[in-house]
DNA sequence: ATGAAAGCGCTAACAA
DNA sequence: TTGTTAGCGCTTTCAT
């Protein structure tokens, strides 16, 4: 059952079809033409190699050559829609180009991040995505060292090239849908619209709620500093919130935005104790997507992140090598509410 | 602003720290108590190394020690809530021991599945864990040709080890508990339960079946064959089957087993057309986990893979060197409804 | 307690 | 048209 016999190399490919290991090297490698082998020899070779089932070590032809034809993403997390969507469209790009996907995540943790990237640079990698860096600036300074061309995805860098989601228009966008939707018969403080979730120093939450706040001042509608509670991701910190809030107003908002599905699910807890009555006059949005929520009994718009898109620009970047900071932002889609809430489940309320 | 200083290698730092490449390696590698160093020559060492910004370029290091301390995964995709969650629990484990994990999916191409395997181990990878594996006989053969340990997970390989979700249990858990809630007020067709979703020739869904058949069993009811329709994951088709069953039925049956979150949402496309009152009598199951499902206004029972769990066991097996091909099975975790649908949401019906 | 040298499997000059 | 040779950066005997 042990079947010890080892990998064959280049060598044992050349005693076998009686030649030399350059020669099988430029023949499986395909610049063979260049070398003008004969094609009697060429395809001896491709037999022999095929009989073996020979594969090339990738470790030493990247050690001889000094590239890896490897191509790494970095993500927080893969256990994320956005994330792991991008991981998708990183790895269809990266095969659409022959180079080989590597998608490591870094638990979230920083010095993991770090630890991450620089393994994933001693193992070859020719280029790295960085998605939600968190400490970009070191990350940078680590590619630069070693060579290794970068691009940041969804929270920009300062050395090199980033593609990120508009957050300041999607804020917008879903803002002024929920301000278009939200019903008017509210009075008082139940009739302004409401921020929930994320932190501040955070860069997407932050200009998020910097585009919150231009939609409502394009209305002319201020927004009062309770109006905004970053309270963070958490669900069991946004059920909290979310309760103080209504019970501060006497009911829910006329519109809530709510800046990711994780805050939204600690939410729904705090919903499903009232009355589908109290949800007549509230508009909901999310800055996030769960393909479930637009068919709950009230209305909930959402937002998505183009993550296809986000990550087709960065290999563009890629291509074209560039390699200075320019940010390139690119605007979320708009998911409007699946079930008609006008009819079927709110025939109830 | 062109930093073209190449990364420092081993010899650079001996000749800094005027000293040969084989004891900078043995300093740097740890085992230099082994080598009974002196402690100056070795602090002298590290301080340079530290200075120069070194770290080992691990592709040498692997062609020479014929291991890499890289692990990889291999997922259908990244884009699911189950492989997402085990890529997660993949890394903390893999951290744990100090392997570089690496994730790479294969778009749920067979072809690309094989060629993904087989860069992996080109490039060095020490072992496999394979999820959902589409082609396990061709990928063990790839995998101990290369004397690479892998593991199974999810789907189960003929030649090594697996760790599965016990889909017969799991299916015989929701089947029951969708059998324990039905309300007994349907007459006829309309009384009897129906599973939905997922494809005959598919190892997870043909135990889920079994589940299904085997509780219904034990209750002494009959499954004829109209109750279990295989109409695929996708959820447009998982719509038109849906609707065609109600419109059979002359409504909603009873109890609904959805074999999917995305024949779920294709369901919930059609649900949605329906006035609130129809769902009085039904409960719903589905085979997968979406956190916003619970909150639905009707009952929605989910079955959650615990795919911590199951990573765990496969790094166990890692740890003991299993190779034979045992199955192991891990039952799945029940998620009851959120919303106390008895109340709220419901008191609307 | 430390250094010299060989070699992992491959590619690319350079010879022939 | 093909073969020989010299490394890529590292680890590991084997000498000292």
């Amino acid at each position: 059952m042990t079947e010890l016999k080892p990998r064959p190399t280049i060598k044992d490919i050349a005693r076998l079809s009686e030649t030399s290991p350059s020669t099988v090297s430029a023949v499986l490698t395909g610049n063979w033409k260049a070398r003008r082998i004969s094609d009697a020899l060429a395809s001896r070779i491709q037999t022999v190699a095929g009989e073996q089932g020979y594969s090339a070590n990738r470790q030493a032809r990247g050690l001889r050559r000094g590239r890896s034809d490897m191509i790494g993403l970095i993500v927080p997390m893969h256990d994320h829609r956005f994330f792991a969507a991008a991981a998708q469209s990183f790895e269809a790009e990266a095969r659409g180009r022959g180079w080989c996907p590597i998608v490591v995540s870094t638990l979230r943790d920083p010095a993991e991040e770090l630890r991450t990237a620089e393994r994933l640079i001693s193992h070859g990698v020719d280029s790295l995505v960085i998605a939600g860096a968190s400490n970009p600036a070191a990350l940078g300074a680590l590619c630069r060292g070693a060579d290794v061309s970068h691009v940041y995805l969804d929270l920009p860098g300062p050395d090199a090239p980033s593609v990120a989601s508009d957050n300041h228009a999607g804020a917008m966008l879903l803002t002024d849908t929920l301000l278009d939707h939200a019903v008017a018969g509210h009075k008082g403080a139940r009739s302004r619209a409401h921020f929930l979730g994320g932190n501040l120093d955070d860069w997407a939450s932050a200009r998020r709620i910097e585009g919150f706040c231009h939609a409502m001042a394009r209305r002319d509608l201020p927004v009062a500093p309770d109006q905004v509670n970053t309270c963070g991701y958490a669900p069991s910190r946004a059920r909290e919130s979310v309760a103080a809030l209504c019970e501060r107003l006497g009911g829910l908002p006329s519109a809530l935005f709510i800046n990711s599905v994780t805050v939204f699910e600690g939410a729904m807890t705090y919903f499903a104790t009232l009355a589908s009555t109290e949800f007549a006059g509230t508009v909901i949005g999310i800055y996030d997507y769960d393909p479930i929520a637009s068919f709950l009994p009230f209305p909930v718009y959402m937002v998505r992140q183009n993550a296809e898109a986000l990550m087709a620009r960065a290999f563009a970047l890629i291509d074209e090598g560039v390699s200075g900071p320019v940010l390139i932002e690119i605007v979320p889609d708009l998911v409007p509410p699946r079930t008609i809430y006008a009819k079927p489940f709110l025939d109830l309320g």
